[in-house]
DNA sequence: TTTGTAAATTGACACGGTGACAAGTAGAAG
DNA sequence: CTTCTACTTGTCACCGTGTCAATTTACAAA
């Protein structure tokens, strides 16, 4: 993809994710990322055109290390829409705490900046997709249960495995992983097929 | 409780809770607030001695307007746990929507401020206690699905009625309050009981 | 009426962080 | 040896918070 050997950049983009790892939500300063980068806080500003693009940036740069696209290959292949549902919200549920901490800063950044506002957006939108073919799998099985339209369905289950709720189960309650993912299943299960 | 007539102090109070209405998540200005309440900036701080002081002061204003204790009467004269749960649920999913704007500024906030942080946790605490009370009365019911402890039952509650997930379903996915209570009560009750 | 006092105003300032800009520098490629 | 590029150094304007001091207004008590 983008992944344009510069090696600088990299260094930047590796050291705002460390950062903005280490501080879930807190939006690390310029010059401390310059600093963990080894690099000029200017440098930061000739690689990036502010702050909040660096953070966007940061994200895609997540998504190319950890190839999104091969993760979703499970879920895409199941063979019913049981099996898919299941398989979109461990793919999902899995990704969350690879990749918190940068959300959990675009999540913050995103009420008062419009740029950090779409990025989330589209990612969400992405993610809802993803939702939105399960329940139309579990539909066309028929085992889609009937108070639901595949809108309403597909609501609730894009607001059941959100990031919100792995931060409350996991961080707040202190849920295990496993736990977490379990219990979701087991909820996105039950509510939605029969 | 402390309503100490105080009137420029309520003013203020008044324009803060406008402003974050307006506004959710997006921390209003000093200056901002100061016009609304048609005082000076300076007299804020004469009231308050921080921005995160005053939001805080400001959700305990709302607690004290809307009368938050005599809210809960109906789930605590509930007459059986399921009776309770549901009156709960209904109750704090009733309550959101009236603090949202506030609520929202200082979960942002939390992440950055130890203050804002202590704030809303307490209140989330609180908010636990009535989830707690409910599984409780379930359990004593015999109505508690047996895979349930009372403390991960009480996790599972919390999270479900979070504001973050009222967010989401009225706000992002435009359910009215109605679809919203309704879908969440199924929920908690199909989820916990048997 | 004068005086005392509390509450608010006005205007100035330091601080921290972002982002813009200009001038200088090191090193590789021709 | 020059030239181009990537980076550094240093400076500056801007914005918003929080502090301070001096002043004004309003009102009550003597």
């Amino acid at each position: 993809m983008s992944s344009e050997k510069n090696p600088t950049r990299i260094r930047i983009l590796k050291a705002a994710w460390e950062m903005l790892d280490s501080n879930p939500g807190v939006a690390a300063r310029m010059s401390d990322i310059a600093k963990k980068a080894g690099v000029s806080r200017q440098a930061l500003y000739l690689h990036f055109p502010n702050r909040t693009e660096l953070f966007i940036e940061t994200t895609k740069y997540q998504d190319e290390v950890f190839g999104v696209q091969d993760m979703l290959v499970a879920s895409r292949t199941a063979p019913d829409g049981l099996a898919r549902l299941d398989a979109y919200v461990e793919c999902w549920g899995n990704y969350i705490p690879k990749i918190f901490g940068v959300a959990k800063t675009l999540i913050v950044m995103k009420e008062t900046d419009e740029d950090a506002d779409r990025a989330w957006s589209d990612r969400m939108g992405d993610m809802r997709e993803g939702c939105a073919a399960a329940v139309a799998a579990l539909a066309r099985d028929g085992a889609l249960k009937p108070n639901w339209t595949e809108e309403t369905a597909t609501d609730f289950l894009w607001v059941l495995i959100s990031v919100a709720n792995w931060e409350l189960l996991t961080r707040a309650c202190g849920w295990s992983q496993e736990a977490y993912l379990a219990q979701i299943k087991a909820t996105a299960r039950t509510m939605l097929t029969q």
